[in-house]
DNA sequence: GAGGATACTTAACGTTGTTAAGTCACAGCA
DNA sequence: TGCTGTGACTTAACAACGTTAAGTATCCTC
Protein backbone atom coordinates (compact mmCIF):
# COMPACT_ATOMS: atom_id res chain seq x y z
CA UNK A 1 0.00 0.00 0.00
CA UNK A 2 2.35 2.75 -1.25
CA UNK A 3 -0.22 5.26 -1.85
CA UNK A 4 -0.45 6.81 1.19
CA UNK A 5 3.26 7.30 1.32
CA UNK A 6 2.73 8.72 -2.02
CA UNK A 7 0.69 11.30 -0.34
CA UNK A 8 2.40 11.66 2.48
CA UNK A 9 5.13 12.23 0.77
CA UNK A 10 3.81 14.90 -2.25
CA UNK A 11 2.61 16.76 1.19
CA UNK A 12 5.87 17.05 2.54
CA UNK A 13 6.99 18.21 -1.00
CA UNK A 14 4.89 20.94 -0.95
CA UNK A 15 5.98 21.91 3.11
CA UNK A 16 9.39 21.46 2.11
CA UNK A 17 8.66 23.93 -0.96
CA UNK A 18 6.91 26.56 1.26
CA UNK A 19 10.21 26.28 3.75
CA UNK A 20 12.43 27.03 0.87
CA UNK A 21 10.78 29.70 -0.39
CA UNK A 22 10.16 31.66 2.96
CA UNK A 23 13.55 31.08 4.08
CA UNK A 24 14.63 32.37 0.24
CA UNK A 25 13.01 35.76 1.09
CA UNK A 26 14.10 35.80 4.56
CA UNK A 27 17.42 36.23 3.17
CA UNK A 28 16.89 38.54 0.18
CA UNK A 29 13.91 40.65 1.57
CA UNK A 30 13.96 40.50 5.21
CA UNK A 31 11.51 39.64 7.45
CA UNK A 32 9.13 42.02 7.48
CA UNK A 33 8.52 41.18 3.91
CA UNK A 34 7.87 37.52 4.25
CA UNK A 35 4.10 37.76 3.84
CA UNK A 36 2.08 34.58 2.95
CA UNK A 37 1.06 36.14 0.17
CA UNK A 38 4.74 36.46 -0.95
CA UNK A 39 6.02 32.72 0.16
CA UNK A 40 2.51 31.39 -1.61
CA UNK A 41 3.12 33.33 -5.30
CA UNK A 42 6.65 32.20 -4.98
CA UNK A 43 5.48 28.40 -5.13
CA UNK A 44 2.49 29.18 -7.31
CA UNK A 45 0.06 28.27 -4.89
CA UNK A 46 -2.37 29.94 -3.05
CA UNK A 47 -2.24 32.13 0.50
CA UNK A 48 -4.40 29.33 2.13
CA UNK A 49 -2.67 26.22 1.10
CA UNK A 50 -0.15 27.75 3.47
CA UNK A 51 -2.61 27.12 6.21
CA UNK A 52 -2.75 23.57 5.38
CA UNK A 53 0.67 22.98 6.38
CA UNK A 54 1.51 25.49 8.97
CA UNK A 55 -1.23 26.91 11.83
CA UNK A 56 -0.25 30.46 10.88
CA UNK A 57 2.84 32.19 10.03
CA UNK A 58 4.24 32.39 13.45
CA UNK A 59 3.98 28.59 13.43
CA UNK A 60 5.84 28.61 9.96
CA UNK A 61 8.77 30.93 10.80
CA UNK A 62 9.13 29.02 14.15
CA UNK A 63 9.88 26.14 12.09
CA UNK A 64 12.25 27.87 9.98
CA UNK A 65 13.82 28.96 12.71
CA UNK A 66 14.84 25.59 13.97
CA UNK A 67 15.55 24.41 10.61
CA UNK A 68 18.12 27.42 10.87
CA UNK A 69 19.47 26.42 14.88
CA UNK A 70 19.97 22.95 13.27
CA UNK A 71 22.20 24.25 10.85
CA UNK A 72 23.96 26.77 13.33
CA UNK A 73 24.55 24.05 15.66
CA UNK A 74 26.50 21.88 12.14
CA UNK A 75 28.24 24.62 11.54
CA UNK A 76 29.86 24.59 15.31
CA UNK A 77 29.83 20.82 15.28
CA UNK A 78 30.98 20.03 11.90
CA UNK A 79 34.77 20.86 11.46
CA UNK A 80 37.09 19.29 14.01
CA UNK A 81 37.64 20.58 17.34
CA UNK A 82 40.75 21.46 19.52
CA UNK A 83 41.36 19.60 22.26
CA UNK A 84 42.57 22.57 24.33
CA UNK A 85 39.10 24.06 25.92
CA UNK A 86 40.04 27.70 25.12
CA UNK A 87 40.86 27.16 21.50
CA UNK A 88 37.79 25.36 21.65
CA UNK A 89 35.29 27.94 23.03
CA UNK A 90 37.33 30.43 20.47
CA UNK A 91 36.58 28.14 17.19
CA UNK A 92 33.04 27.76 17.99
CA UNK A 93 32.53 32.14 18.60
CA UNK A 94 33.72 32.21 15.09
CA UNK A 95 31.44 29.87 13.85
CA UNK A 96 28.89 31.29 15.78
CA UNK A 97 29.74 34.80 14.29
CA UNK A 98 29.90 33.76 11.55
CA UNK A 99 26.85 32.04 10.91
CA UNK A 100 25.45 35.47 12.13
CA UNK A 101 27.39 37.89 9.80
CA UNK A 102 26.68 35.98 7.00
CA UNK A 103 22.48 35.06 8.09
CA UNK A 104 21.56 38.46 9.18
CA UNK A 105 18.25 37.68 8.80
CA UNK A 106 17.59 34.38 10.71
CA UNK A 107 20.07 35.80 12.93
CA UNK A 108 17.96 38.50 14.19
CA UNK A 109 14.92 36.03 13.89
CA UNK A 110 16.76 33.34 15.90
CA UNK A 111 18.32 35.45 18.40
CA UNK A 112 16.66 39.08 18.47
CA UNK A 113 13.43 38.95 18.39
CA UNK A 114 10.91 37.40 21.33
CA UNK A 115 8.48 34.50 20.72
CA UNK A 116 6.57 32.49 22.20
CA UNK A 117 8.12 29.63 20.35
CA UNK A 118 11.17 30.27 22.33
CA UNK A 119 9.05 28.43 25.08
CA UNK A 120 11.04 25.15 23.61
CA UNK A 121 14.51 26.43 23.12
CA UNK A 122 15.60 25.29 26.95
CA UNK A 123 14.04 21.72 26.34
CA UNK A 124 17.14 19.19 26.04
CA UNK A 125 17.57 18.02 22.09
CA UNK A 126 16.38 20.77 20.70
CA UNK A 127 18.41 22.65 18.08
CA UNK A 128 19.22 26.03 20.56
CA UNK A 129 19.90 23.59 23.46
CA UNK A 130 22.53 21.55 21.22
CA UNK A 131 23.96 24.85 20.57
CA UNK A 132 24.30 25.78 23.96
CA UNK A 133 25.84 22.62 25.17
CA UNK A 134 28.94 23.16 22.81
CA UNK A 135 29.61 26.31 24.69
CA UNK A 136 28.80 24.57 27.70
CA UNK A 137 30.87 21.76 27.80
CA UNK A 138 33.89 23.98 26.73
CA UNK A 139 33.80 25.78 29.15
CA UNK A 140 33.47 23.35 31.84
CA UNK A 141 36.42 21.31 30.27
CA UNK A 142 38.09 25.17 30.65
CA UNK A 143 37.59 24.70 34.35
CA UNK A 144 38.06 20.88 34.89
CA UNK A 145 41.35 21.77 33.20
CA UNK A 146 42.60 24.88 35.45
CA UNK A 147 42.34 27.96 32.70
CA UNK A 148 39.41 29.35 34.21
CA UNK A 149 37.85 30.02 37.92
CA UNK A 150 36.30 26.96 38.84
CA UNK A 151 32.63 28.15 39.53
CA UNK A 152 29.22 28.34 38.15
CA UNK A 153 29.42 26.93 34.44
CA UNK A 154 26.41 28.36 33.36
CA UNK A 155 27.24 31.81 34.50
CA UNK A 156 30.67 31.68 32.45
CA UNK A 157 28.90 30.53 29.55
CA UNK A 158 26.25 32.77 29.39
CA UNK A 159 28.89 35.39 29.67
CA UNK A 160 30.57 34.09 26.45
CA UNK A 161 27.63 33.48 24.80
CA UNK A 162 26.64 37.22 25.04
CA UNK A 163 29.90 38.78 25.16
CA UNK A 164 29.77 37.09 21.18
CA UNK A 165 25.78 37.81 20.48
CA UNK A 166 26.69 41.72 21.61
CA UNK A 167 28.84 42.03 18.83
CA UNK A 168 27.08 40.39 15.92
CA UNK A 169 24.12 41.81 17.02
CA UNK A 170 25.14 45.26 16.70
CA UNK A 171 27.22 44.51 13.59
CA UNK A 172 24.03 43.37 11.86
CA UNK A 173 21.57 45.47 13.62
CA UNK A 174 23.61 49.11 12.52
CA UNK A 175 25.32 49.36 9.29
CA UNK A 176 29.08 50.46 9.43
CA UNK A 177 28.29 54.26 8.98
CA UNK A 178 25.55 54.19 11.68
CA UNK A 179 27.67 53.15 13.91
CA UNK A 180 28.09 55.91 17.27
CA UNK A 181 30.54 58.41 15.35
CA UNK A 182 32.99 55.32 14.40
CA UNK A 183 32.60 52.56 12.49
CA UNK A 184 33.09 49.06 13.78
CA UNK A 185 36.93 48.55 14.18
CA UNK A 186 38.16 46.12 12.15
CA UNK A 187 39.08 42.62 13.76
CA UNK A 188 35.85 43.82 16.56
CA UNK A 189 34.68 40.19 16.80
CA UNK A 190 38.33 38.82 17.54
CA UNK A 191 39.01 41.36 20.15
CA UNK A 192 35.91 41.03 21.94
CA UNK A 193 36.00 37.26 22.29
CA UNK A 194 39.95 37.59 23.42
CA UNK A 195 39.20 40.03 25.67
CA UNK A 196 36.37 38.06 27.41
CA UNK A 197 38.45 34.92 27.45
CA UNK A 198 41.40 37.00 29.33
CA UNK A 199 38.85 38.59 31.59
CA UNK A 200 37.84 34.70 32.51
CA UNK A 201 41.18 32.91 32.76
CA UNK A 202 42.34 31.85 35.97
CA UNK A 203 45.78 33.66 36.05
CA UNK A 204 45.38 36.87 36.88
CA UNK A 205 45.66 40.05 38.17
CA UNK A 206 42.74 41.69 40.62
CA UNK A 207 43.25 45.67 39.97
CA UNK B 1 1.41 89.51 17.44
CA UNK B 2 1.08 86.77 20.27
CA UNK B 3 -1.59 84.72 17.77
CA UNK B 4 1.34 82.80 15.60
CA UNK B 5 2.93 81.94 18.85
CA UNK B 6 0.14 81.04 20.14
CA UNK B 7 -0.88 78.70 17.33
CA UNK B 8 2.71 77.08 17.47
CA UNK B 9 2.32 76.27 21.15
CA UNK B 10 -1.02 74.69 20.37
CA UNK B 11 0.84 72.57 17.38
CA UNK B 12 3.61 71.79 19.80
CA UNK B 13 0.78 70.47 22.57
CA UNK B 14 -0.52 68.00 19.51
CA UNK B 15 2.42 66.86 19.00
CA UNK B 16 3.58 65.99 22.32
CA UNK B 17 0.29 64.35 22.78
CA UNK B 18 1.40 61.81 20.15
CA UNK B 19 4.50 61.37 21.64
CA UNK B 20 3.23 60.95 25.27
CA UNK B 21 0.47 58.76 23.83
CA UNK B 22 3.11 56.90 21.63
CA UNK B 23 5.93 56.37 23.95
CA UNK B 24 2.69 54.66 26.79
CA UNK B 25 1.55 52.28 24.27
CA UNK B 26 5.25 51.37 23.12
CA UNK B 27 5.92 50.61 26.63
CA UNK B 28 2.11 48.98 27.72
CA UNK B 29 1.57 46.89 24.80
CA UNK B 30 4.83 46.93 22.75
CA UNK B 31 6.62 47.92 19.62
CA UNK B 32 3.87 46.31 17.37
CA UNK B 33 0.94 46.88 18.87
CA UNK B 34 1.68 51.12 18.62
CA UNK B 35 -0.74 51.29 15.88
CA UNK B 36 -1.38 55.26 14.31
CA UNK B 37 -4.88 54.14 14.41
CA UNK B 38 -3.92 53.42 18.50
CA UNK B 39 -2.19 56.16 19.04
CA UNK B 40 -4.91 58.55 17.47
CA UNK B 41 -7.62 56.53 19.42
CA UNK B 42 -5.58 57.45 23.23
CA UNK B 43 -5.54 61.17 22.06
CA UNK B 44 -9.30 61.38 20.96
CA UNK B 45 -7.68 62.59 17.27
CA UNK B 46 -8.29 61.11 13.65
CA UNK B 47 -5.53 58.75 12.51
CA UNK B 48 -4.99 61.54 9.76
CA UNK B 49 -3.86 64.54 12.64
CA UNK B 50 -0.79 62.59 13.12
CA UNK B 51 0.41 62.90 9.46
CA UNK B 52 -0.09 66.41 9.91
CA UNK B 53 2.67 66.28 12.87
CA UNK B 54 4.83 63.33 11.37
CA UNK B 55 5.56 61.92 7.50
CA UNK B 56 4.92 58.74 8.67
CA UNK B 57 4.74 56.12 11.11
CA UNK B 58 8.85 55.56 11.16
CA UNK B 59 9.01 59.23 11.32
CA UNK B 60 7.21 59.46 14.13
CA UNK B 61 8.89 56.46 16.06
CA UNK B 62 12.68 57.98 15.26
CA UNK B 63 11.34 61.09 17.09
CA UNK B 64 10.07 58.84 20.05
CA UNK B 65 13.86 57.31 19.86
CA UNK B 66 15.79 60.17 19.77
CA UNK B 67 13.90 61.48 22.85
CA UNK B 68 14.47 58.11 24.69
CA UNK B 69 17.97 58.20 23.74
CA UNK B 70 18.38 61.90 25.74
CA UNK B 71 16.87 59.75 28.28
CA UNK B 72 19.65 57.48 28.07
CA UNK B 73 22.86 59.69 27.76
CA UNK B 74 21.10 61.54 30.89
CA UNK B 75 20.58 58.56 32.79
CA UNK B 76 24.39 57.96 32.33
CA UNK B 77 25.61 61.64 32.87
CA UNK B 78 23.02 62.80 36.08
CA UNK B 79 24.55 61.03 38.86
CA UNK B 80 28.19 62.12 40.14
CA UNK B 81 30.48 59.95 37.87
CA UNK B 82 33.83 58.33 39.79
CA UNK B 83 37.41 60.23 38.95
CA UNK B 84 38.81 56.30 38.63
CA UNK B 85 37.88 55.69 35.52
CA UNK B 86 37.36 52.35 35.81
CA UNK B 87 34.97 52.98 37.87
CA UNK B 88 33.73 55.26 35.95
CA UNK B 89 33.11 52.42 32.77
CA UNK B 90 30.91 50.07 35.49
CA UNK B 91 28.71 53.49 36.49
CA UNK B 92 28.01 53.91 32.97
CA UNK B 93 27.35 50.05 32.34
CA UNK B 94 25.19 50.40 35.00
CA UNK B 95 23.32 52.56 33.89
CA UNK B 96 22.88 51.64 30.60
CA UNK B 97 22.16 48.03 31.35
CA UNK B 98 19.30 50.05 33.99
CA UNK B 99 17.75 51.82 31.24
CA UNK B 100 17.51 48.32 29.19
CA UNK B 101 16.20 46.43 31.55
CA UNK B 102 14.08 49.22 32.43
CA UNK B 103 12.61 49.85 29.42
CA UNK B 104 13.04 47.10 27.13
CA UNK B 105 10.41 48.03 24.08
CA UNK B 106 12.29 50.97 23.69
CA UNK B 107 16.01 49.58 23.69
CA UNK B 108 14.82 46.89 21.56
CA UNK B 109 14.11 49.73 18.87
CA UNK B 110 17.06 51.49 19.77
CA UNK B 111 20.07 49.06 19.32
CA UNK B 112 18.13 45.96 18.33
CA UNK B 113 16.26 46.99 14.53
CA UNK B 114 17.78 48.51 11.79
CA UNK B 115 16.23 51.76 10.46
CA UNK B 116 16.92 54.16 7.91
CA UNK B 117 16.75 56.83 10.91
CA UNK B 118 20.02 55.60 12.18
CA UNK B 119 21.45 57.63 9.33
CA UNK B 120 21.74 60.41 11.85
CA UNK B 121 23.24 58.30 14.89
CA UNK B 122 27.08 58.89 13.70
CA UNK B 123 26.86 62.44 13.88
CA UNK B 124 28.38 64.82 16.67
CA UNK B 125 25.75 66.01 19.08
CA UNK B 126 22.56 63.34 18.45
CA UNK B 127 21.72 61.90 21.07
CA UNK B 128 23.74 58.48 20.58
CA UNK B 129 26.55 59.61 19.99
CA UNK B 130 26.68 61.67 23.00
CA UNK B 131 25.83 58.42 24.63
CA UNK B 132 28.75 57.14 23.06
CA UNK B 133 30.97 60.08 23.66
CA UNK B 134 30.70 59.70 27.90
CA UNK B 135 32.01 55.95 26.94
CA UNK B 136 34.72 56.87 25.01
CA UNK B 137 36.17 59.91 27.19
CA UNK B 138 36.12 57.09 30.56
CA UNK B 139 38.22 54.68 27.74
CA UNK B 140 40.54 57.27 26.50
CA UNK B 141 41.21 58.00 30.43
CA UNK B 142 41.87 54.33 31.31
CA UNK B 143 44.23 53.85 28.80
CA UNK B 144 46.05 57.77 29.11
CA UNK B 145 46.27 56.83 33.27
CA UNK B 146 47.64 53.17 32.70
CA UNK B 147 44.79 50.69 33.15
CA UNK B 148 44.22 49.95 29.73
CA UNK B 149 46.95 49.04 27.54
CA UNK B 150 47.36 51.94 25.29
CA UNK B 151 45.38 51.40 21.92
CA UNK B 152 42.51 51.85 19.46
CA UNK B 153 40.50 53.67 22.04
CA UNK B 154 36.97 52.96 19.62
CA UNK B 155 37.49 49.57 19.65
CA UNK B 156 37.67 49.44 23.36
CA UNK B 157 34.61 51.52 23.60
CA UNK B 158 32.94 49.18 20.83
CA UNK B 159 33.93 45.95 22.89
CA UNK B 160 32.97 47.40 26.27
CA UNK B 161 29.82 48.67 24.50
CA UNK B 162 28.77 45.06 22.39
CA UNK B 163 29.52 43.18 25.71
CA UNK B 164 26.75 45.21 28.14
CA UNK B 165 24.71 45.57 24.66
CA UNK B 166 24.57 41.17 24.59
CA UNK B 167 23.33 40.77 27.99
CA UNK B 168 20.61 43.44 27.78
CA UNK B 169 19.76 42.37 24.70
CA UNK B 170 19.47 38.18 25.69
CA UNK B 171 17.81 39.77 28.91
CA UNK B 172 14.83 41.54 27.18
CA UNK B 173 14.94 38.97 24.20
CA UNK B 174 14.77 35.69 25.88
CA UNK B 175 12.09 35.06 29.31
CA UNK B 176 14.02 33.61 31.64
CA UNK B 177 12.68 30.46 31.23
CA UNK B 178 12.92 30.77 27.21
CA UNK B 179 16.68 30.60 27.98
CA UNK B 180 18.89 27.15 26.41
CA UNK B 181 18.62 24.96 29.26
CA UNK B 182 19.29 27.19 32.20
CA UNK B 183 17.87 30.58 33.11
CA UNK B 184 20.74 33.40 33.06
CA UNK B 185 22.21 33.51 35.93
CA UNK B 186 21.66 35.98 38.92
CA UNK B 187 24.51 38.73 38.47
CA UNK B 188 25.11 37.90 35.02
CA UNK B 189 25.35 41.77 34.01
CA UNK B 190 27.52 42.27 36.63
CA UNK B 191 29.87 39.37 35.85
CA UNK B 192 30.09 39.88 32.45
CA UNK B 193 31.52 43.57 33.04
CA UNK B 194 33.89 42.10 35.37
CA UNK B 195 35.22 39.84 32.80
CA UNK B 196 35.18 42.51 30.29
CA UNK B 197 37.35 45.20 31.90
CA UNK B 198 39.86 42.78 33.71
CA UNK B 199 39.93 41.17 30.10
CA UNK B 200 41.22 44.74 29.06
CA UNK B 201 43.56 45.56 32.19
CA UNK B 202 47.06 46.37 31.21
CA UNK B 203 48.39 44.00 34.08
CA UNK B 204 47.51 40.53 32.79
CA UNK B 205 49.00 37.14 32.15
CA UNK B 206 49.15 35.62 28.69
CA UNK B 207 47.67 32.38 28.94
C1' DG C 1 -20.02 3.72 -10.35
C1' DA C 2 -21.24 5.78 -5.47
C1' DG C 3 -19.27 7.78 -1.27
C1' DG C 4 -15.92 10.13 1.08
C1' DA C 5 -11.55 11.96 2.29
C1' DT C 6 -8.08 15.22 1.16
C1' DA C 7 -5.59 19.01 -1.24
C1' DC C 8 -6.44 23.09 -2.95
C1' DT C 9 -8.96 27.67 -4.47
C1' DT C 10 -12.15 31.56 -4.32
C1' DA C 11 -13.86 35.17 -1.89
C1' DA C 12 -14.31 37.50 1.96
C1' DC C 13 -13.38 39.77 6.86
C1' DG C 14 -11.07 42.82 9.85
C1' DT C 15 -6.80 45.38 10.56
C1' DT C 16 -2.82 47.82 9.12
C1' DG C 17 -0.29 52.32 7.05
C1' DT C 18 -1.40 56.00 4.14
C1' DT C 19 -3.77 59.67 1.32
C1' DA C 20 -7.17 62.48 -1.46
C1' DA C 21 -10.82 65.37 -0.70
C1' DG C 22 -13.59 68.00 2.11
C1' DT C 23 -15.00 70.72 6.50
C1' DC C 24 -14.64 74.26 9.63
C1' DA C 25 -12.84 77.84 12.66
C1' DC C 26 -10.62 81.92 12.75
C1' DA C 27 -7.05 85.74 11.66
C1' DG C 28 -6.52 89.51 8.38
C1' DC C 29 -8.28 92.82 5.44
C1' DA C 30 -12.07 95.62 3.29
C1' DT D 1 -19.29 94.03 9.87
C1' DG D 2 -18.67 90.92 6.16
C1' DC D 3 -15.39 88.51 2.76
C1' DT D 4 -11.41 85.63 2.09
C1' DG D 5 -7.91 82.53 2.66
C1' DT D 6 -5.01 79.71 5.53
C1' DG D 7 -4.29 75.80 8.17
C1' DA D 8 -5.70 72.27 11.54
C1' DC D 9 -8.56 68.57 11.50
C1' DT D 10 -12.00 64.76 9.75
C1' DT D 11 -14.29 61.57 6.62
C1' DA D 12 -13.84 58.08 3.48
C1' DA D 13 -11.30 55.44 0.86
C1' DC D 14 -7.11 52.59 -1.00
C1' DA D 15 -3.98 48.68 -1.17
C1' DA D 16 -1.72 45.15 1.43
C1' DC D 17 -1.64 42.22 5.36
C1' DG D 18 -2.98 37.70 8.23
C1' DT D 19 -6.64 34.68 8.42
C1' DT D 20 -10.92 31.84 7.56
C1' DA D 21 -15.53 30.03 5.81
C1' DA D 22 -17.25 27.88 2.04
C1' DG D 23 -16.78 25.56 -2.14
C1' DT D 24 -14.40 22.64 -5.92
C1' DA D 25 -11.77 19.03 -7.82
C1' DT D 26 -9.25 14.87 -7.62
C1' DC D 27 -8.48 10.41 -6.48
C1' DC D 28 -8.71 6.27 -3.28
C1' DT D 29 -11.99 2.93 -1.35
C1' DC D 30 -15.69 -0.04 -1.60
Amino acid sequence: MGIAERKEREKEDVRRKILDAAHDLFETRGYENVTMRAVADAIEYSPTTIYHHFANKEDLVQALCFEDFAKLSQAMGDRPLPENPVDRIRTLGHAYAAFGVANPNHYRFMFMTSGEWKKHANEEGTPPARSYAFLRDAVEAAMEQGYFVKGDVDLVAQILWSAIHGVVSLLITFKPEQFPRVPPRPGLIEASMEATLHGLLAVRKEK
